[in-house]
Parts: structure tokens; sequence; C-alpha cells
RNA sequence: GGAGGGGUGCCCGAGUGGUUAAAGGGGACGGACUGUAAAUCCGUUGGCUCUGCCUACGUUGGUUCGAAUCCAACCCCCUCCA
């Protein structure tokens, strides 16, 4: 089927978003009839979200500019469970405290994408799974789960099949993720749940809890697992997570990232996670060899517009730009700040790389050093044991910190 | 509760008394080549006040000139039996 009648649908599918569906056709009708109410989950888990989360962000957005009303629900509750999918350990016990925080955090990311005025909406599941009475939630959701099915689950089947211990409270996530399905189409008429393709089984398993509880008609629609051309996951890069958060990542390293796609993944990149017209990306993926350079800043300008908005990433282009090709110094380069006294008294150049954050440690900058990897003002540190001192300093008043061609710092004493 | 197997650096995994900060692989970072790409090749991959010192092979103690390697106790995981 590659006819939809919904807007929504039709989006979805001519960019690549859709992996799997419960029921394309009746979902497609659904959301040609009218507005449609659809959720993702987002564990809570840390202070931020990152790139990996884009694409699910990125559906949520579409089904809301295409008329229909998004959910993010936040798993305030699950997260104290853990998502046993995909992981061979469970995961570490987080305090109320530190989920509390890490949702108002993240709180903020979805801002930038969805409209809360308009119509969308943020949950936090904790809301009804805190209160869950243990009695009365097995007699009323366990009668419908058989555990040789749950066990039949890939989440569980490979920590089985890999000897891996599954615990009894990991075991439980599934039947929590499928309850809030249940209570989202109770609360708020959603219907579908969508996700990555790792969440398939959960989200089944919600349709149908759906359907045995209280007849409801659910859906479930997965995105592929993205990862690069070269295999890597998505959103990990040298220094850690993308994060979407200009706090843990200035909108310049985000747009840096876009900007290092690999050839392969531009166009796939641009029909996910960009909101150029079709017709533009078709043009712009037929560029090759060094032309492709081009794509490959319409991309990471455009991701970082819808992010850190328009300005900033406009600063976040011309700042490459006059790094890389005039080979200046742009002064909107990351910067860290020295205290003058401090650099007065001449600072050691690893300890200076370390304050910049480009190494981990001392010893880290000197095997950078030896491998021709540290570079202050362009020029290749070649001594160890060298100083820095205000006579560093450029016009602009900085001294400039480079790791390897692409990463690069100002020290600003202040 | 009984018997056996196992816990090594970011990950996987070798090592069963000394030259072991610990083979090999993966990943990551850097260099060369390029297009701020991919592939390839080379190097690096515990920390520090770095020709030396400190920390490290589940935990704690012991044997020894010397232990990741031997001993004891404890913790955790796996398999079989109860």
């Amino acid at each position: 089927m590659t006819t939809f009648r919904s807007d929504f649908l039709r989006t979805l599918h001519a960019r690549g978003y859709i992996h799997q569906c419960s029921d394309l056709e009746r979902l497609d009708a659904k959301a040609a009839e009218g507005p449609i109410t659809a959720y993702i989950g987002f564990d809570a888990t840390a202070s931020s979200l990152h790139a990996g989360h884009l694409l699910s962000i990125m559906m949520l957005r579409t089904l809301q500019r295409t008329g229909h009303k998004p959910i993010a629900l936040m798993g305030g509750g699950t997260t104290k469970i853990g998502d046993p999918s995909g992981k061979d350990e469970a995961r570490r016990m987080l305090t109320d405290a530190q989920i509390d925080a890490n949702i108002t955090s993240i709180r903020k990311v979805f801002a930038r994408f969805l409209d809360f005025e308009g119509g969308a909406i943020l949950a936090n599941n904790a809301e009804w799974l805190d209160e869950l009475k243990y009695i009365a939630l097995l007699r009323e959701v366990g009668p419908h789960f058989t555990i040789n099915r749950m066990l039949t689950f890939d989440s569980v089947k490979l920590r089985l099949e890999r000897e891996q211990p599954l615990t009894f409270l990991e075991f439980n996530y599934m039947i929590l993720q499928a309850y809030d399905f249940v209570e989202l189409n109770k609360r708020y008429g959603c219907i579908l749940q969508m996700g990555g393709s790792d969440q398939w089984g959960n989200i089944v398993n919600g349709m149908e809890l759906g359907r045995r509880l209280n007849g409801s008609d659910l859906f479930a629609l997965t995105t592929p697992l993205l990862t690069t051309s070269s295999g890597a996951k998505m959103g990990k890069t040298a220094g850690g997570a993308v994060w979407l958060d200009a706090e843990l990542l200035s909108p310049y390293e985000y747009w840096q990232y876009w900007r290092n796609a690999g050839d392969a993944d531009v166009e796939r990149f641009l029909k996910l996670f960009t909101e150029l017209p079709l017709d533009e990306i078709a043009r712009l993926a037929t560029l090759k060899d060094q032309e492709i350079n081009f794509a490959k800043e319409v991309l990471a300008t455009e991701a970082t517009a819808l992010l850190h908005g328009r300005a900033a990433a406009e600063d976040a282009k011309a700042t490459a730009r006059t790094t890389f090709e005039e080979g200046a110094l742009a002064v909107n380069l990351p910067t860290v700040k020295v205290e003058t006294a401090q650099l007065a008294a001449g600072l050691g150049v690893a300890n200076a790389f370390v304050l910049a954050g480009l190494v981990a440690s001392t010893s880290e900058a000197r095997r950078q050093i030896k491998g021709g990897g540290l570079k202050v003002n362009d020029a290749a540190v070649t001594d160890e044991k060298a100083t820095l001192t205000p006579a560093a300093l450029t016009a602009e008043g900085v001294i400039k910190l480079s790791l390897g061609k692409k990463k690069h710092v100002l020290l600003k004493p202040a």
C-alpha cells in the first residue's frame, strides 16, 4: 500500500518514518476522517534527550502538523522499573528526585517541537502508575497476560537466550507500558502508540490489553531503528551523546554533528530530520563528491534551526565557515574561561587542554601532543612542557585550542 | 542446601608466581590520504607535580623477596542436583 488518504501517513511514509504498523489501512482511514490522538513514551533516565530520540520527536511533530493531537508521555513511573529491551543488564535505579529533575529538563525540548498551546499534551505516567494498587492491578491486568507469551517477547527472550539475568522488576515493564496505552486511551482517547522498532512488542501488548479490557480499537506504528550508514547507533559522538539541550551541547556543536554526516546518510537524514520539501531534498540528493558538502550544510542548518532556532543555526553555519573554509578565527566557537591570573602565571599546555574540555586528562593531552593532535592558535604543539601566557592571546583576545581538525575551543581570560 | 564453572582495562577476551599497566580483537581518539565524507594505512588507548611515582585484574585478609596468577573468608553470576 503506497497511496494514503491521510496527510499524516502520507508524509510519514514519503519521508521514511514507517517501519511497521499494526494496520496501516485502517489507521489511514481513521486519520483521514478526523483528528486522532497518538503518543510516544520517553524514558527519563537522563537529564536531556539526545539525537536518538529525535526520530520519535519528529514523528510527534509531524502528527501535530498534519492536524492531529500528539502526546509526549514522560516515563516518570516506568523509568523506576527500567525497560529491559535491548540491554543485557538492568539499569541502575534512579531516585524519584533524579527522575523528576530529568523530566523538568526534558520538558523544555518538547516545547521546541510541539505546540502545547495548540493542543499537544505532555503527560507523565507516574500520575497513574504511582497510585496503582498491586492486588487490584494483578486482578485487572494479570489475567490478560500469559507467562508463556511474555517469554516469547524479544526483550525477554534475548536476555534468557544470552543467559543474562532478567529481574522480576524488569519483567513487569511491559505490563506497565501496556497499561499506559490503555490509560491514555481512557484519558485522552489516544488510539495510536508510536515508537522505535524495538518497542514493537511493548506496543502490541498495549493494543491487545486495550482490546481485551475495553474492546478498544488501538494501533501500533514503529520507526526503523536508525543507524548511520557505518552502522553506529544514532546520537553518539566523540564526547558522548548528541544532546538536545543547548546547555549540554551548544548549537554550534549540534550543527557540526549533522554537518559531519556520512555521504550515504545525507538524503535519509534530510527527509527525517528537516522539514524541507521532498522535491528540494531530491535535488540536494543528486549532488556528488565535493558538492554534497552543500547538502550537508543545509541538513545541519535546517536540523539546528528546528531545535535551537533559525538565528542560532545561521550563527553556527557562519562560525563553521570562517573556521573551516577560511581557516580564520571565529569568535563564536565554544569558549571556555581562564582566570587572568592563572594565564599570567603561565598555564601548562596539557592543563589548558584539559581545562578546555578537549581531552580528559593531562596524560591524554601528552599522548595527543606526541601524535601531533593538539594545536594552539593553529600551530601544532610539540613541547608538552610548554606554557601558555598572555603572549599567546590573539588580536581577538583569546587563545584557540584545537584537537584534531574539527574540535576547537577558545580560551578566554576572565 | 549440595556439586561444578566463573567474576580481568570502555566492551569482548587471553593470561595461572617475576621482563604484565596486563596478548589479541572491537570500539574510541589522533596522524596520513580526502571533501569537516567513506574506505584504507599508521599511531595511541589508567592517572599524576612523568627519565620517576601512584592506582589497577569481584571484596577483604594471608603466603612470598615478588601475586591478576597460590591460600582463606566473604559478595555476585551461571549450570546441574535437592
